[in-house]
DNA sequence: CGGTGATGGTATCGATTCGATACGATTCGC
DNA sequence: GCGAATCGTATCGAATCGATACCATCACCG
């Protein structure tokens, strides 16, 4: 039942990024990839991490960079210390296109009168759900350092990645990392 | 973020349908289709409500279903009062490969250790955004007569559809529905 | 009845996604 | 340094998907 429901929403969902990405002739996947790297952190914004992400080959999302490479949509530079690596950031005008199509407005509708309480109930069920799925086909589990076992707070505003060792600043840490380890249930 | 755990929950349960369908090389959509099928009551067994349910155009639904049909894993035939209408249901053969491809079971095994109560909450949650967002699009809902505001109870074990006309068995009545409309809200 | 429009499905076409495979460039282990 | 592994790209073929046109049937209306 409640899988149906998953299903039957993010369904929907899809629908409407194709509605909104028609006008730019833009497929649901580009628009979801851009959202991705909308909130992408620093160690994640790369088509590997993007490809575990959408659950897709590297192949098959490959394509969908260079189509919103062409578009102008996304930049592509090399890193510094690994030259294989490609990081992937929107342009100023992808970043405009998302901000315009605003994918996410008729769920903000949908659920504007779900209080705020059953909201994040729902959420932490899922989020286990999800968490359990993810074990279960080794993938990435994709969160925020704000709940990551590795973040370590060194001040009121400096933070820390336990496992790639560097400091991270407070907006940093409220962007999505793939590398997220889900932190021990502390009520347990 | 509860869109994006139903968007990547829904993307998990879509590879996993991908896995599950490539033994035989079915498509997620087959699959999603033949379960679909498998859970339909007599109103909803067609081309048509299976195309509002995928979210997709008929068009698109009519080679899904040209493929299914040449595959043997459902049966087609024609409606006896409207002879434009086709009626679908699965083949014993597609009964058969659902039954061994069990498709839900990785999300059984996910939300195994989540409480009943966490459960409920969340699908009641998820089912007033469905409906909204339903709303919005002039989408058919999809439920089951137990909730159905069209359902009336005759005796102990006969229902009655009030848009329909129809008697409905114990049974029948927990199929899905493209007609359902949501009750309403009884503790409001 | 006959005719006009609406409806349920199908057929065809082109654009696009997607996976599989092969490949080039770079890095790491030894 | 040399071979193996890794990150990303390129190419090819199969399949989805939407748009459009089309056919058969039904509903409506004199």
């Amino acid at each position: 039942m409640l899988l149906e429901l998953v299903e039957r929403l993010a369904n929907l969902m899809r629908a409407e990024l194709r509605k909104a990405g028609s006008d730019e002739s833009l497929q649901p996947v580009h628009l979801h990839a851009m959202i991705y790297l909308a909130k992408a952190n620093r160690y994640s914004n790369t088509p590997q991490a993007l490809t575990a992400y959408l659950g897709l080959t590297k192949g098959t999302v490959s394509q969908t960079l260079l189509v919103l490479d062409r578009r102008g949509l996304i930049e592509r530079y090399q890193d510094d210390v690994d030259r294989r690596v490609v990081r992937l950031r929107l342009s100023t005008s992808g970043e405009q296109l998302l901000y315009e199509a605003q994918p996410a407005l008729a769920w903000q509708n949908a659920t504007r009168n779900i209080s705020p309480n059953r909201i994040r109930n729902a959420t932490s069920a899922l989020r286990e759900a999800l968490a359990t799925l993810q074990d279960d086909n080794e993938g990435a589990m994709f969160g925020e350092c704000t709940s990551c076992a590795h973040c370590q707070k060194l001040s009121q505003r400096i933070y820390r990645c336990g496992l790639m060792g560097d400091r991270l600043s407070g907006p940093e840490t409220r962007r999505l990392c793939w590398l997220y380890d889900a932190r021990r249930d502390e009520t347990g």
